[in-house]
RNA sequence: AGGCACGUAGCUCAGUGGGAGAGCACCACCUUGACACGGUGGGGGUCCGGGGUUCAAAUCCCCGCGUGCCUACCA
C-alpha cells in the first residue's frame, strides 16, 4: 500500500540502488538474441559539476535508451568522462595556487601526478550527479578519455594521420591565450565586439618631406611592423610604392609595399603591416618576404624588440605608446570604433594572434569524406535545419591546430633528434634516431586538444584499435544526442575520425537539442547569478518531476526556458500519478487481474473506451519517441494520464466498481494504469517504479526491464469508444449549463435528452448512471426526436444529442438567456464566415472536392446547432 | 558582412494552406470517501507590419521592423 503523500528522496536512492545490483543497465557484448541499440554518452569534464545542459542533455538519452531497453533491444549506453585539458589543468593550477604554489614549483610530472590525485578525489562528482538524476548507463563499462586504452587510439591515430600526411607541424599565427599560455583551435575562440578606437598614425617618409598616415586599432603593433602596405590602384601612393617609411619611436626604416588585398576604401588606405602578430599580415610577409618580428612574450608581455616598451604588458604598452605618440606629434587622430575581439573560451582573456610552431590536422580530405556521409543519408542529423549548418562550416573548414602547450593531456608522440634534427613520430617510444642512430632524443612537450581524444569517443571507447565484439555489435551507435553547440567541436570531429579509422559513420542519427536558459531567455551564468541548479531542484521536488520538466520543454524553440514553477508543476503530475496509484490499488485489494478474460462482450463502455484511448496513446507515444519528439511524449503521455485516465476514466470506473462487471473494471482499472506507469517509465523512471510495484500482477520483476507497451488490436473497441463519447458530451453539456448558469452541485438535476438515434438511446438508458454520477443528475427522461421540446429549459447541443435541463425555479432564466445568447452570436459569426465560403463559385469549382464536401458538413452542423439554440432562447421566454 | 532561427492569449510555446490551441496565470463555484500538489465551468487573441501567390494564408513567397544565435583573415 502506498503512503499518504509521495515522497521522492528515499524511493529514488532505494530503487537505483537496485537496479544496480541486478545489472539491468549493464549490456552483454554476447548476447546474440536481441538487435543492438548504443548510444554513447557526450563525455562531461571530469572537473565538472551537473548543470542544466548535462541534465537535459542525458535525461533524453535515457529516455531513449531506457525505452529501447524495455523494447526488447540490447541497450548499451556507454558512459565515461573528459580529461578536459586547460578546464582541468585551471582547477589544479589555482587549487595549487591557494597554496602558493605554480605547477612549475612541482615540475610536468609531479603536477600530472597532482591532477591525477584530483581525478582520483572530484571525479566521480558528476558521475553520482548522473546516478542521481536516474541515468541507465552501462557503469560497468565507464570510460575516461586519458585511460590506457583511449591513450593507444589517440596514439595510433595520430601517427597514422602523420605517416599519411594528414598531420604536420609548422610554423603559423595561431590563437594564442596569454594567460593559459597555449595556441587555442580556431573554435576555441569567442568572437566579441568591443568599444575601441581607430587610431591614425604618421609615419615619414625616410627620406624627403613626404608622409603615409595609416589606421590602426591596436598602435602597439607597430613595434613589430615590417612594411606599409597600399592598394596597387590607390592613385593617392602611387608615387611612395617601393620608398621607405620610418617607424615613429623606435627610428625603424620600413618599406612600402603594393596589395591588392588592401582595401582602398579603408580607413586612409594604407595598412601598416605586423607580420607576427595578425595573420593577413603574416601572409603578406609572405608574398613580399618581409621581415617577421615578435615583440612580446607568451605571457603577452612585451619583450626586447619593443624597445622602451620591454617588460609592459600588451595593453599598458598601448596605453604609453599612444601618449607617446600623442607627445611627439605622430598621433594625429583616435575616432572610437567597434572592434572585433577574439577571447579565449576558457578564460575569456583577450587573445593575440602569434607566430609559433604547432602541429596541425588537415581537415579538408577528412571533412570532404564527412559531408558526403551526411549527404548521402549514412547519418541523419534532426533537426534538418543543422544540416545546412554543418555542410557550411565542413565546406570551409581550416587546419585544425591540435597542439596545446598544457601539461594535463595526451602528449603528442613525437621527439626530436637532437643530433641531426630529424623527427621521429611513434607509437612506441623510440630509443634511438632511425636516421643518425642517435639516442639523443627529444620528446615533444605540448599536449593534444582535449577535442582529439573526445573525436575518437565512439569507438576507442569500444576497446579500438582492438577488434573487439563490442565494436562489432554496437559500432556504429544508433543515436548521438547532444547540445548544438558543440556540433564543429565535437560531432564534426567524430565524423570524420569515425569514417577515417573505423570507415563507417559513427551513429546512424545525430539529435541535437537545444540549449537550457533561465526565464527570460537568458543565457544561464555565475556573474548574472541566474544558475538553476539541477541538483537543488531534484532535492526540491525530486527527480522524476525535474526530468519530466526537461522533456517537456525539450524541442520548444530553439532554447529551453526552465524555471523553478514549471518544475514544481510537473511535481504535481507525479502526485496525481502518486495518487491514482492509491485509488487504483484501493479498489483492486485482493483482486488477481489473470482471474479474468477480457472480450468486446463483457467490457462496459467505459472498460472499452479507455482501453481503446489507450492504444492511441501508445501508438502516439511510440512514433513521437522514435522522432525524438521528447517534448509531444511528454504532452501526449500527461494529457491521458491526467485528463483522459484520472479525470474520466476513474471517475467513470466508481459507478462501475459497485456493479457485476465491477471485476472488468478492476482489470482495467489495472490494466490501464500499469500501461501508463511503463508508458511514463523512461521519463519519470522513479516514481513509475514505486507504484508498479504494487500493482499486482505484474509480470517482470522490475519495470526496468519489463516490456514497452505495444498496441492491442484485441483491445480495441472504435463503436464502443464512439458510443462512450456521445456520452461523455452529454456530461460535459450538463456541466457546462450547471457552471455558467451558477447551479450549485449540490442541486441534483432533472435532465431531458432527445436523441438521434435509437442504437445511441439504448445506451444511454444502460448507461444512464454515468450521466447521473458525473453530472449529479436526479432523473434523465427521454424523449423521442420530432416531439416537443420542454419549456423552460437550458439546452446543451451535443453530436448525437440534445440535452434539456428544466430551469423553473432552479435558477435565473435571464442568465441562461444571456448565456444562450452568447453562443448564439459566436455561431453566427462562423456561419457567416462557412457561407460566404461556400456562395463563392471560385471555390466550389478549384478547391478539392473533398475540402467541399467538409466545408458544406461543417456548416450543417453548424446551422443546425443554431437553429436548436435560437429555439431554445424562444421556449425560454415561455 | 554572410548564414540560421524566432515574433500566435498576461507568460512560455504548439499548430505550418481550408472550423484559432495547450500548460501556467486569471475569474466563478466546489472541503464529493485517490488527489486542494485537487475538481467543475469560464473569460481572454488586428496569429509583428506591409505587399504578393491562391477560390482560400497564422500557415507559402517578397519587403520592412524587432529579437536571438552561429560563422568570418574587415586593418
Amino acid at each position: 500500500m502506498l503512503d499518504r503523500e509521495y515522497d521522492p528522496k528515499d524511493i529514488e536512492q532505494k530503487w537505483y540502488k537496485l537496479w544496480l545490483e541486478k545489472k539491468y543497465f549493464h549490456a552483454d557484448g554476447n548476447d546474440d538474441a536481441k538487435p543492438p541499440y548504443s548510444i554513447v554518452i557526450p563525455p562531461p569534464n571530469v572537473t565538472g559539476v551537473l548543470h542544466m545542459g548535462h541534465a537535459l542533455n542525458n535525461t533524453l538519452q535515457d529516455i531513449m535508451i531506457r525505452y529501447k531497453r524495455m523494447d526488447g533491444f540490447n541497450a548499451l549506453w556507454m558512459p565515461g568522462t573528459d580529461h578536459a585539458g586547460i578546464a582541468t589543468q585551471n582547477v589544479v593550477e589555482k587549487d595549487l595556487a591557494a597554496k602558493g604554489l605554480s605547477r612549475h614549483d612541482l615540475g610536468r610530472e609531479a603536477f600530472i601526478e597532482e591532477v591525477w590525485r584530483w581525478k582520483e578525489k572530484h571525479g566521480d562528482l558528476i558521475i553520482n550527479q548522473l546516478k542521481r538524476l536516474g541515468a541507465s548507463c552501462d557503469w560497468d563499462r565507464i570510460r575516461f578519455t586519458m585511460d590506457e586504452g583511449l591513450s593507444n587510439a589517440v596514439r595510433r591515430v595520430f601517427v597514422t594521420l602523420y605517416n599519411e600526411g594528414l598531420i604536420y607541424r609548422s610554423d603559423y599565427i595561431v590563437n594564442w591565450c596569454p594567460r593559459c599560455h597555449s595556441a587555442l583551435s580556431d573554435l576555441e575562440v569567442e568572437h566579441e565586439e568591443e568599444e575601441g578606437f581607430l587610431w591614425h598614425i604618421r609615419y615619414p617618409l625616410a627620406e624627403g618631406n613626404g608622409e603615409v598616415v595609416v589606421a590602426t586599432t591596436r598602435p602597439e603593433t607597430m613595434l613589430g611592423d615590417t612594411c606599409v602596405a597600399v592598394n596597387p590602384k590607390d592613385e593617392r601612393y602611387a608615387g611612395l610604392i617601393g620608398k621607405q617609411v620610418v617607424l615613429p619611436i623606435i627610428n625603424r626604416s620600413v618599406p612600402i609595399v603594393a596589395d591588392p588585398f588592401v582595401d582602398m576604401e579603408f580607413g586612409t588606405g594604407a595598412v601598416k603591416v605586423t607580420p607576427a602578430h595578425d595573420l593577413n599580415d603574416y601572409e603578406m610577409s609572405l608574398r613580399h618576404n618581409l621581415e617577421i618580428i615578435v615583440i612580446m612574450d607568451e605571457s603577452g608581455v612585451m619583450n626586447e624588440n619593443a624597445g622602451p616598451y620591454k617588460g609592459m604588458d600588451r595593453f599598458e604598452c598601448r596605453k604609453r605608446l599612444e601618449q607617446d605618440l600623442q607627445e611627439q606629434g605622430y598621433l594625429i587622430d583616435k575616432t572610437p570604433y567597434k572592434v572585433p575581439v577574439g577571447k579565449c573560451y576558457r578564460c575569456k582573456t583577450t587573445i593575440e594572434p602569434y607566430l609559433s610552431k604547432q602541429w596541425f590536422v588537415r581537415a579538408k580530405p577528412l571533412a570532404e569524406e564527412a559531408i558526403k556521409a551526411v549527404k548521402e543519408g549514412k547519418t541523419r542529423i534532426i533537426p534538418k535545419q543543422w544540416e545546412k549548418t554543418y555542410y557550411e562550416w565542413m565546406y570551409n573548414i581550416r587546419d585544425w591546430c591540435v597542439s596545446r602547450q598544457i601539461w594535463w593531456g595526451h602528449r603528442i608522440p613525437a621527439w626530436y633528434c637532437e643530433n641531426c634534427g630529424e623527427i621521429i613520430v611513434s607509437e612506441e617510444n623510440p630509443t634511438a634516431c632511425p636516421k643518425c642512430k642517435s639516442d639523443n632524443l627529444r620528446q615533444e612537450t605540448d599536449v593534444l586538444d582535449t577535442w582529439f581524444s573526445s573525436g575518437l569517443w565512439p569507438f576507442s571507447t569500444m576497446g579500438w584499435p582492438d577488434e573487439t565484439k563490442e565494436l562489432q555489435k554496437f559500432y556504429p551507435t544508433n543515436v548521438l544526442i547532444t547540445g548544438f553547440d558543440i556540433l564543429f567541436f565535437w560531432v564534426a570531429r567524430m565524423m570524420m575520425m569515425g569514417i577515417k579509422f573505423m570507415h563507417a559513420v559513427p551513429f546512424h542519427d545525430v539529435y541535437l537539442h537545444a540549449l537550457v536558459r533561465d526565464e527570460q531567455g537568458q543565457k544561464m551564468s555565475k556573474s548574472k547569478g541566474n544558475i538553476v541548479d539541477p541538483i537543488v531542484e531534484m532535492d526540491k521536488y525530486g527527480a522524476d518531476a525535474f526530468r519530466f520538466a526537461l522533456s517537456a520543454f525539450a524541442a520548444m524553440g530553439r532554447d529551453v526556458r526552465i524555471s523553478d514553477k514549471r518544475i514544481q508543476g510537473y511535481r504535481f503530475f507525479i502526485n496525481k500519478i502518486w495518487n491514482a496509484g492509491k485509488f487504483v490499488m484501493s479498489n483492486i485489494e485482493g483482486f488477481d487481474p489473470r482471474s479474468v478474460s477480457v472480450d468486446a462482450g463483457s467490457l462496459s463502455l467505459a472498460d472499452a473506451w479507455i482501453l481503446t484511448e489507450l492504444n492511441k496513446a501508445i501508438r502516439a507515444t511510440r512514433s513521437a519517441l522514435e522522432e525524438y519528439r521528447f517534448n509531444d511524449a511528454a504532452d501526449i503521455l500527461y494529457q491521458f494520464t491526467w485528463h483522459t485516465f484520472c479525470d474520466w476514466y476513474i471517475e467513470l470506473s466508481k459507478p462501475l466498481l459497485n456493479t457485476e462487471a465491477a471485476p472488468y473494471t478492476k482489470w482495467t482499472l489495472c490494466h490501464v494504469f500499469r500501461s501508463i506507469l511503463e508508458l511514463l517509465h523512461p521519463m519519470i523512471p522513479f516514481v513509475t517504479e514505486e507504484v508498479w510495484q504494487n500493482l499486482p500482477g505484474s509480470p517482470e520483476e522490475s519495470i526496468v526491464i519489463t516490456r514497452y507497451p505495444r498496441e492491442d488490436s484485441e483491445l480495441d473497441f472504435p463503436e464502443k469508444a464512439l458510443k462512450m463519447g456521445y456520452i461523455i458530451d452529454i456530461i460535459s453539456g450538463v456541466r457546462s449549463i450547471r457552471g455558467e448558469t451558477n447551479i450549485p452541485p449540490s442541486t441534483q438535476l432533472d435532465i431531458v435528452l432527445r436523441m438521434k438515434s435509437k442504437e445511441i438511446e439504448a445506451a444511454v438508458s444502460e448507461y444512464g448512471f454515468f450521466v447521473r454520477d458525473l453530472a449529479r443528475v436526479k432523473s434523465i427522461g427521454l424523449i423521442p426526436e420530432g416531439a416537443p421540446r420542454p419549456k423552460h429549459c437550458a439546452l446543451a447541443v451535443t453530436g448525437e444529442a440534445e440535452v434539456y435541463v428544466p430551469l423553473e425555479g432552479v435558477i435565473d432564466i435571464d442568465k441562461e438567456k444571456d448565456r444562450l445568447d452568447k453562443q448564439i452570436a459566436k455561431l453566427e459569426k462562423e456561419l457567416e464566415g462557412k457561407r460566404k465560403k461556400l456562395s463563392n463559385k471560385d471555390f466550389l469549382q478549384k478547391a478539392n472536392p473533398e475540402v467541399v464536401e467538409e466545408q458544406v458538413k461543417i456548416k450543417d452542423e453548424l446551422e443546425l446547432k443554431l437553429g436548436k439554440l435560437l429555439k431554445a432562447h424562444e421556449l425560454l421566454e415561455g
